[in-house]
DNA sequence: GTCTATACGAAGATAGAC
DNA sequence: GTCTATCTTCGTATAGAC
């Protein structure tokens, strides 16, 4: 199926994106994870490893999107509470060796299109998490701040994660944003 | 002066992570960079590229430490201002080329030796913001917490920063942290 | 659609002259 | 301490057979 070929190597990408970083994933390491043909390579990706990281980016960033869609009519709470957990289970399946694939691309491309994609991966998710959030009666001001703030938190408490080996500044982190989420006045 | 040329590369090394990552981050480009001479490299980082980058992490982690440590006797408020502006600095210098130097190697490397030194800059930072906060008149359990979400969110807010090529996500966190830090109670 | 073989360049690292 | 030259490895990418 050549349609799954493709698919498996866009997944493979996200997988040694997170792990490892935008250089250190190469073609081979793609197609020794996934078993796929080297002949694949510039069959499905004629424009090379920059398209393939755009569609990992792009896949990763519509996982997270597709998570948040679960969470239609969920209290502030929750929300926040679901978005921390899928980042504590990348944390914690991968013994800390993985993060986000869209930060390692985003801290290590010089390529304008490859930062549109992660642009346009970070703007979809606190517009869909600030959306979210306003179903869960916060105020729209409120709702793009802390939406913003609970990406950029997760983010950072991942990295912070990942290099002391420890969930604790994850868990201070997220200790911190429900804290603070308490504090922000409901509507209706 | 021997000296000299070393702490040029080492300095030049910052740069070059911060604004390119890792792998990206060659020995040619650090000579470029600093007009360093060729047969430098192995004179002063026998070990290789491991050592230089562990050398850069460590002096990116000391300079802000550097800054925290003007920050005695400053208010909770004061110190979060001095912090974020630090970043943003790196931002708008660079034109979101830059971010933090340790943070794209935490990311991009599977050497337990140089995760080990982000790790020990990450923790150092916590520490002393928290020490600053509880002077700055919070509770040990809210400075610790505080402390742990501002290095978390402000990395965060960097590369989103970085993504989308606009000061908005940055600010949005900044003045969300700012709002709930006058959340947290005063001791004294 | 998939394969092998290979061109081409860049990177880390070493050797040995000065 | 610094230099040039070179070795080796590995990455992307291409060419052309099957």
């Amino acid at each position: 199926m050549a349609q799954g070929v493709k698919q498996r190597m866009v997944e493979g990408a996200v997988v040694l994106l997170a792990k490892h970083g935008l250089q250190a994933t190469s073609f081979s390491d793609v197609l020794a994870l996934t078993g796929a043909p080297r002949g694949s390579v510039y069959h499905h990706f004629p424009e090379g490893k920059g398209q393939l990281v755009a569609s990992a980016v792009d896949l990763a960033g519509g996982r997270a999107i597709a998570l948040l869609d679960e969470l239609e009519g969920a209290s502030a709470d929750e929300i926040t509470r679901r978005f921390l957990a899928m980042w504590r289970s990348i944390l914690e399946r991968s013994n800390f060796g993985a993060g986000c694939a869209v930060l390692a691309v985003t801290v290590a491309t010089d390529s304008p299109a490859l930062l549109d994609h992660a642009a346009i991966v970070f703007r979809g998710w606190r517009q869909r998490l600030a959306a979210l959030l306003e179903s869960g009666r916060l105020g729209r001001a409120d709702a793009a701040g802390y939406a913003t703030l609970l990406v950029a938190a997760s983010e950072g408490a991942v990295v912070l994660a990942r290099a002391e080996h420890s969930m604790e500044p994850f868990d201070l982190v997220g200790d911190q944003l429900l804290a603070h989420l308490k504090t922000l006045p409901r509507t209706g």
